[in-house]
DNA sequence: CTAGTCACTTAGAAGGTGGATC
DNA sequence: GATCCACCTTCTAAGTGACTAG
């Protein structure tokens, strides 16, 4: 508001003034205002001969080598002895064990004394939540709150109530629960008090995560790793086991999942450590773990995060901005659907959620399970409403007033939006290199020639390999070209001379020095800072994707049929400016042209967005920095909800174990998907159009993709997102089994395996067993449950070096369980080679300084060296002090060859960067005083910031 | 209910950078 | 100084899922 009527051009000053690229943040709005916050050429082709293949053997050629894994045997999570229990009523016993819950609700205390957190009989922090409902929670909406608040018996499962953790924290927080908060405080406590409602029972592996629960429990004849010790062992840690059971084939090709998954035998017991170690007086376990970590360790890194000291840090939740979507944690509530739904299915107990299903067994002491239920129904239902409310806001936002606070309407985002929208890239130099026709030189035009070149630069691609991608290429060209050009076959072609014209491009590029280079970046800096920032509600925020795509050949992943299509260039007459009202129109950067479209949208976060020119019907979209604080906020609600699903994956899991068998097939189905969604981590598997990659999720996949061998073993085998390669082969249920070859019966290989299914339908149920409860949802909850899982049963003093080691596996171990694989580096082999030839280089050196030694000791001197120079006498401790160096170096660089070649189809970012909560992260640094700086590199920590202000006590 | 639209997150590859090692 | 290599950043493709129109 105070920057609307700044306008550009003081706005741009202030960026300008306040040089420190490098702490942007210091620019964060608050809204509270009360702190600065924060070739092998394809020889036939072009007639150039280079290195032939990269490899695509990685990625479909099927040649991966195999394994069992077992998600899971009767003692798994979700045993099979539980099915057809109505619930869990007797399971719901202590609750002392289950962590999250007795965590919850604790006042969690630093030894720091913090003052206290948990929303829960912090009377203060409700008041301030109700005094600020103005302030739009992202968690519930606030008529919903309203009638949940006031006349609605129902109640919350209460989702966030660890998210805040400072006093500000907490009134921030406050904020955002709304004035359900109170509610949800009360709620919590009885939860607290009362046990949590889908229990810890003991032979529940319920909260365990993923990896856990898929390496565990298997008969003892299935290890193959039966040296791991009871003590010692972690079930969840297949990793360090070298769990490969079949590999038949290279290694190399053996996808992730197979790779690491093993069948192990964790005793049920094994899992529980952590959980009762969270039973420990909070206040015991923060002294335990060192709490100073946060003023010194952390303070440091607080520097990095851009100068914020961490008790500063940002807290996104207190952004005035809005979800509009419900699903996000909002709960709305009426007394009315509920009921409304509750009769109608009163009698058809198959079909009540699980929610309402755990309310029935539940003694009339488990108040906490029956409002859990009761919530759950109601906010699917109250869905609907809500987005008629976004809807209505869309239409009347542009009549509105600008002045509107973001958070007196629903869905906006923001209220003010100045930026200078995006920068194009420069246009085509023509280089003049002519390309061979038929071995003569040919003439091209500055637009043909272009696109030559971009064919000619990706000669050196597995792109020369696809017939497709040239196909679409030279249509594409050929239209630039002309029906009579000279060129009309590719395969007459020869780019060679435009390709090594740009090698050598590269090449003087490589060779400039490095003042050079950094002059170079100095301009180009320069030319992009007005572009790199805008100013969101008057905080200068980062924008992501400036740049506007250049034209090009489109690179499709995996068997793309638009592969090879020319990408035309994108002109401003292409692209549409979403800006505040107010905010002037930043000025087209290409004279003589204009913008296709102005917009003022608050409800969304592009600031621009053009058709992508390869599919028209999709869109590229400018986003803000994944720094900025609106994506912090949703990042931290993904996570919100992601943790919320802990609170009911247990009846989540008891009832689609209880539908395996269900007469209803669609039901069947959804049971089987969810399962497969659950204990797999698998996609949801949206339909695709034929114009895209053939690839699948789980409801997309085909009977072709799931081979069950008896007696319960299911092979996986299949494409997925990026065309990565899925395979593995798990040991499932016997329902689930069965219920897969029933799928499977009387289809083809490439009909779909769930035919009553898609994503839609299945994301529809699991609303009703949980708000907001979607397919990829699952995924979140078992990378983060199984990283704060594994940390804190792996990590066991040491020093810092195997503290990280430590978060290493556990980041492994989710990255396996989420298939993020990487191509093997072209030059692994050589560097496998390489260490090889060192670690021999030293065991000779050991070898002749025992030998010096043996005759040191003797009173000999030592023979002369390998190249026949004789060597300096020394006394047996200095040769035995250089044999335990030498021993050390060689222990050393065995175990990162090892490291090297365990992790070299495996991509530990995308985990860290979508999948792991980063508040487990921090806290297990502050609790080990590990400094987040060897976790989190400066984009992530930039990333993050919401998170760095989390209790050394928290758990996922 | 379905197909289509839109907005956003998740993903691996390519390219760049800078420190370690030779 | 050159080379190697790990790590980081950038790029943009490819997903998910909410919502709408018919």
């Amino acid at each position: 508001m105070a920057v609307q009527t700044c306008a550009k051009p003081k706005m741009m000053n202030a960026f300008d003034d306040d040089d420190d690229d490098d702490a942007p943040l210091i620019f964060k709005r608050s809204n509270t205002g009360s702190k600065q916050n924060q070739l092998n050429l394809e020889k036939n082709n072009t007639k150039l001969n280079l290195e032939k293949n990269k490899s695509s053997s990685q990625r479909h050629d099927g040649q991966s080598g195999k394994q069992v894994s077992e998600v899971r045997s009767s003692s798994g999570h979700n045993p099979v002895s539980q099915k057809g229990k109505p619930v869990v009523s007797s399971e719901v016993r202590s609750h002392s064990s289950q962590n999250s819950i007795s965590q919850k609700g604790k006042p969690v205390m630093s030894s720091k004394a913090s003052p206290v957190k948990s929303p829960i009989g912090s009377p203060q922090a409700s008041t301030s939540s109700a005094k600020l409902s103005a302030v739009k929670s992202p968690l519930a909406s606030p008529k919903a709150s309203t009638s949940s608040s006031k006349a609605s018996p129902v109640k919350l499962p209460v989702p966030n109530s660890k998210m805040s953790t400072s006093a500000t924290g907490q009134l921030k927080h406050s904020s955002q629960q709304n004035t359900t908060s109170a509610i949800i405080k009360e709620e919590k406590q009885s939860i607290n008090s009362a046990g949590e409602p889908h229990c810890d029972s003991d032979d529940s592996e319920d909260d365990k995560p993923l990896s856990a629960r898929l390496f565990a429990g298997l008969p003892k004849g299935n290890l193959n790793h039966a040296n791991k010790g009871p003590s010692t062992s972690s079930p969840g840690s297949p990793l360090l086991q070298k769990p490969r059971v079949k590999t038949e084939d290279s290694d190399d090709e053996i996808p992730l999942s197979s790779k690491f998954q093993v069948k192990s035998n964790a005793g049920p017991s094994t899992n529980k450590s952590h959980e009762f170690d969270d039973n420990k007086p909070m206040a015991l376990k923060l002294q335990q773990n060192g709490y100073t970590m946060k003023d010194n360790q952390l303070k440091k890194s607080s520097t990095v995060l851009n100068k914020r000291p961490l008790g500063e840090v940002k807290s996104s939740s207190h952004s005035s901005f809005k979800k509009p979507k419900i699903g996000d944690g909002s709960l709305p509530i009426t007394g009315k659907q509920v009921s409304v739904k509750a009769e109608k299915e009163a009698d058809d107990y198959d079909h009540v959620p699980i929610s309402e299903r755990l309310k029935k067994p539940i003694s009339s002491g488990n108040k906490s399970l029956a409002t859990k239920q009761k919530a759950t129904k109601v906010v699917s239902s109250s869905f609907k409403k809500s987005s008629k409310n976004k809807k209505q806001v869309k239409k009347s936002m542009y009549s509105k007033s600008s002045k509107m606070l973001p958070s007196s309407g629903e869905g906006q985002k923001w209220t003010t939006l100045v930026h200078n929208g995006v920068i194009f890239p420069p246009p085509y130099k023509p280089h003049g290199v002519k390309m061979l026709y038929k071995g003569k030189p040919v003439d091209l035009t500055p637009e043909q020639e272009e696109v030559a070149t971009m064919y000619a630069v990706m000669l050196d691609t597995d792109y020369m390999n696809k017939p497709t991608f040239k196909e679409n290429f030279m249509n594409d060209w050929r239209k630039i070209l002309g029906k009579n050009h000279v060129i009309q076959r590719l395969e007459d072609c020869n780019f060679t001379p435009i390709y090594e014209w740009h090698q050598r491009e590269k090449e003087k590029k490589k060779q400039m020095s490095s003042e050079e280079k950094k002059a170079l970046r100095e301009e180009k800096l320069k030319q992009e800072e007005k572009y790199m920032w805008v100013s969101l509600d008057g905080v200068k925020e980062k924008v992501g994707n400036f740049r506007v795509e250049p034209p090009g050949l489109f690179r499709g992943r995996g068997e793309h049929p638009k592969m090879g299509k020319l990408k035309k260039r994108i002109r401003p007459s292409d692209i549409t400016i979403n800006i505040g009202k107010d905010a002037p129109i930043p000025e087209c950067p290409i004279a003589g042209e204009s913008w296709k479209e102005i917009r003022h949208d608050n409800t969304v976060t592009w600031l621009a967005f053009w058709n992508d020119p390869i599919n028209p019907k999709e869109f590229k979209y400018v986003f803000l920095a994944a720094s900025s604080s609106l994506k912090g906020q949703s990042d931290k609600e993904k996570y919100e909800k992601a943790r919320l699903l802990k609170d009911y994956i247990q009846g989540i899991r008891t009832a689609y174990t209880k539908d395996f068998t269900n007469k209803d097939i669609t039901r069947r189905q959804i049971a089987v998907a969810t399962y497969l969604i659950d204990k797999l981590a698998l996609r949801a598997g949206n339909e695709k159009d034929d114009d895209e990659a053939d690839t699948v999720g789980c409801c997309t996949l085909k009977v072709e993709n799931v081979e069950p061998v008896p007696p319960n073993i299911l092979k996986f085998d299949f494409l997925g997102k990026d065309s990565i390669r899925y395979q593995n082969e798990v040991e499932v249920e016997l329902p689930v089994f069965r219920a897969i070859q029933q799928f499977r019966t009387g289809k083809k290989g490439g009909d779909d395996l769930f035919d009553k299914l898609d994503t839609s339908k299945l994301n529809a149920h699991l609303k009703e067993l949980m708000p907001g409860l979607t397919a990829k949802v699952f995924r979140t909850y078992n990378a983060s449950i199984t990283l704060d899982d594994m940390l804190n049963r792996e990590t066991k003093g040491g020093d810092l070096a195997e503290k990280v080691v430590v978060y290493q596996h556990a980041n492994k171990e989710v990255a396996i369980i989420c298939n993020h694989q990487r191509t093997v580096s072209k030059s692994h082999s050589a560097q496998m080679s390489r260490l090889n030839e060192k670690i021999d280089e030293l065991k000779g050196m050991l070898d002749e300084f025992k030998t010096d030694l043996a005759r040191a000791k003797k009173g000999k001197p030592p023979l002369k060296g390998a190249d026949g120079k004789p060597k300096k006498n020394l006394n047996p401790e200095a040769l035995e002090r250089k044999i335990a160096q030498t021993t050390a170096k060689i222990e050393k660089m065995e175990r990162d060859k090892e490291t090297k070649e365990d992790l070299k189809t495996v991509a530990l970012g995308t985990s860290k960067i979508n999948y792991l909560d980063p508040r487990i992260t921090v806290a297990w640094c502050k609790r080990h005083e590990v400094p987040i700086e060897k976790i989190f590199n400066k984009s992530l920590l930039a990333k993050f910031t919401w998170a760095m202000d989390v209790e050394p006590s928290y758990r996922f």
